[in-house]
DNA sequence: CCGATGTGCTACGTTTTCCGTAGCGCTTGA
DNA sequence: TCAAGCGCTACGGAAAACGTAGCACATCGG
């Protein structure tokens, strides 16, 4: 599973989860939603996902999902369904 | 997302890959399945993935999911769906 | 032309995390 | 009694991430 050794890296999760809705962001904009990420590792992140095709960079717009991203985005939302409720029991 | 600062952890995916199809993994047999994991970090891990209640530890059987971690595994198993997609895609 | 602003991104010294090896304390079976 | 297996830990070195500052470039108003 190469996939793991990409998602397991601290923030990649994080930056996919903000780039999920489909609406580009641009650098500066995605270090403002991932609150306390460095540039260095924000750039080494965007340059793995964009290696594998999940991100895009656009000029004029930003970065955003692939089409092959938006697939794997729906994942994380499936798995966003699943933590609600986690997160419910484990406070009961 | 408390959900992603726990899996955006180095092995934490890996260790719950190696669990989902039920079959429980005492420490060592999961740290070979791991192949490079340290048994530092393994255990960190463990601990906390058994604080969040999705894996739980039987003295007699070793490691496996909990309830909630088997419908979390379900998502890990989509993701490889795609995942296997995504590589073809890559490749070519 | 010239500064102000916004872009993606990088340098670099510090801090945090992880790794690798060895081995502890405990239980079980011969 | 003692060897083997268990979960787990100590600890020094290596790797990754962080935080801050700022670069090079493009755009735009004056």
């Amino acid at each position: 599973m190469a996939l793991l050794d990409l998602l397991g890296q601290r923030w990649t999760l994080r930056i996919l989860w903000e780039l999920r809705d489909g609406t580009p962001l641009n650098f500066r904009q995605l270090q403002e939603r991932c609150e306390d990420i460095s540039p260095t590792v924000q750039n080494d992140r965007l340059s793995a996902l964009r290696e594998a095709e999940i991100v895009e960079h656009s000029v004029d717009e930003g970065y955003r999902l692939t089409a092959d991203g938006q697939r794997l985005a729906k994942n994380l939302n499936a798995l966003n369904t699943w933590a609600e409720g986690w997160a419910k029991r484990l406070v009961k």
